[in-house]
DNA sequence: CTGCACGCCTGCCCGC
DNA sequence: TGCGGGCAGGCGTGCA
């Protein structure tokens, strides 16, 4: 599942094959993700042309005509897959003419251009609906979400003040995305172990330094995850099926038992589980 | 209010 | 080789 920098990759992937281009066609196999896919969504979107591909923390907002957005989320386990005609199929996937698909392609949107866009979701725990574009920060599934990461307004001082008399571990509040938006287990493991900080320590206990280092582990440890398009693990790839390459950058996610990174440190890193998540960490070097 | 366990759903990997 | 259990990138609900 994707966090933020996989999202992101898919966003970067979208953009030069959707913007500007009108939607011809919609089909829904199956409407029964984590939240219904309405009835009317294919309805509402045909001929639409559609416009600016965003992002606002792990959701893809794809602004369409008429006042209209596309909210996509991929869960734990969705991909989206491009295929443009003429140009290479996807590996294991079926030719852009026939018409039969994978079992767990469960939304088909086709571009004038004849660009097709697949959204796939085994576990289906994600999902897709339409909404006013207008007025789009209140909608309940985004009106809560803290703010972006990469912001500039991400600040020490912000999080700090979000942290502020919570007694939940730090891993939680991490996790949380009414903390910061677009964080999972991953990057959050990832970001703890660049700051030093244990995923068990209280979240109002962080003293404004350690909050400065935080943050600046969250930013750097997300934007070199974009720049290596991503994390792959099991069956995530990009929009047009290219492996992410973070995972071999991970230091401690998925490491229980290997030797902590940082020189001279060599102590072994360590699971536990935290809100039925695991959390990698260094017991030696993250307090 | 806050924190946390659980369920949602499928696939994969491991140990027996 | 087959099978059961545990685990997985998320999130909303309901309970203490």
């Amino acid at each position: 599942m994707p966090e933020l920098p996989e999202v992101e990759t898919v966003r970067r992937g979208l953009q030069p094959v959707l913007e500007g281009q009108r939607i011809r066609r919609i089909l829904v196999r199956r409407s029964d993700l984590r939240r219904p896919v309405p009835s009317d969504f294919a309805v509402q979107l045909q001929g639409r042309r559609i416009g600016h591909v965003g992002r606002r923390g792990k959701y893809i907002i794809v602004a369409c005509e008429g006042d209209l957005a596309l909210l996509i989320h991929l869960g734990m386990s969705g991909r989206i897959i491009i295929q443009e005609p003429g140009k290479a199929r996807m590996p294991g996937r079926f030719a852009w003419d026939q018409p039969c698909s994978d079992v767990h392609d469960h939304i088909e949107i086709e571009t004038e251009s004849a660009v097709r866009l697949i959204y796939s979701d085994p576990r289906r725990f994600g999902m897709m609906t339409v909404t006013a574009l207008s007025g789009l920060s209140d909608h309940p599934l985004l009106k809560d979400l803290g703010p972006e990461p990469l912001e500039p307004r991400f600040t020490a001082r912000m999080l700090a003040e979000r942290l502020a008399g919570r007694t939940a571990p730090l891993k939680a509040a991490l996790l949380d995305q009414r903390t910061v938006a677009g964080l999972g287990n991953i990057y959050v493991c990832e970001a703890l172990f660049r700051a030093r900080l244990s995923p068990e320590r209280l979240s109002g206990s962080l003293s404004r330094r350690d909050c400065t280092r935080l943050v600046g582990a969250i930013r750097s440890v997300l934007n070199e995850a974009i720049d290596a398009g991503g994390s792959s693990l099991r069956d995530y790839t990009q929009a047009d099926g290219t492996q992410g390459r973070f995972q071999h950058a991970f230091q401690v996610y998925d490491r229980e038992g290997n030797r902590c990174s940082r020189p001279r440190c060599g102590a072994t890193i360590r699971r536990t589980v935290q809100a039925n998540r695991s959390s990698f960490f260094c017991p030696r070097c993250q307090r």
